[in-house]
DNA sequence: GCAAAGATTTGCT
DNA sequence: GCAAATCTTTGCC
């Protein structure tokens, strides 16, 4: 049987080009994941693309390791890793089988399920920061409004309920617990000559040039959920 | 076996 | 605007 409208399986082979391709590919797709609260969908308007092992700014650069070894599966595969200590971010696989190219999903608007992502959050903010103050923490999130909730991969991680169990699984799956699905139909972003922001990636001063400075942050030009500083160019 | 750095977020100055 | 929090992975001894 079909799927129900507006929750189409995302094709895998949209993800089988030029990262940049890819990436673009990604914004205005939604992720879903099913939680304990309900489901989350969320809105990607935020990405950034990372080559193979020719990219000197991505995890492939050194090769298959045991943290990145999912980078060099097939496209529509998560890979998720853990960031200063206390962050995850989730990052769809791309390219052809073992290219190790990668989208880091780095922002998304969250479109169903508010407040099972709110708990998410609540529940990382508070499991991070223990033995600090958990209750002000706890009271700073309950406060944000919707478009803060996954405005970063960090808090995109936390607000899905993100974390390294979920690396190697198929994005594209359409009964994955995290899957992707199609832009919603009229979406802005779907539309054929949408224009996006770009610029460069973020985070990244180790990598040289022309790795550095290449644009390949893309992300929605009206969303108020993209993370700072928003990109300032034109794709 | 040890030291350093990291595809981030938050709070304080 | 800057530094802390926090811990896994990586690189070098």
């Amino acid at each position: 049987m079909s799927p129900p409208p507006g929750t189409a399986p995302f094709p895998r082979d949209r993800l089988a080009g030029p990262p940049a391709e890819a990436a673009r590919a990604l914004l205005g797709a939604r992720l879903v994941r099913d939680l304990p609260g309900g489901p989350v969908e969320a809105r990607i308007v935020e990405v950034e693309a990372y080559g193979g092992r020719d990219d000197l700014a991505s995890h492939a650069r050194i090769g298959p390791t045991a943290r990145n070894a999912a980078m060099f599966g097939a496209p529509g595969t998560a890979y998720v890793y853990r960031v200063y200590g206390m962050y995850h971010c989730l990052n769809v696989v791309t390219g052809a089988p073992g290219q190790a190219a990668a989208v880091l999903v780095r922002a998304a608007e969250i479109t169903a399920g508010e407040e099972a992502a709110r708990t998410a959050r609540l529940r990382a903010a508070t499991a991070a920061r223990r033995r600090l103050d958990a209750t002000g923490e706890a009271a700073r999130v309950r406060g944000l409004p919707p478009a803060a909730l996954a405005a970063g991969p960090g808090r995109l991680a936390a607000a899905l309920d993100v974390d390294g169990a979920l690396t190697g699984l198929d994005l594209c799956d359409p009964a994955a617990p995290l899957r992707l699905v199609r832009a919603a139909a009229g979406d802005p972003l779907a539309l054929p000559g949408a224009r996006v922001a770009a610029g460069p990636r973020v985070g990244i001063g180790y990598a040289p040039e022309p790795w550095l400075s290449i644009a390949w942050r893309l992300a929605d030009p009206a969303s108020p959920a993209v993370s700072r500083p928003r990109p300032r160019g034109e794709a």
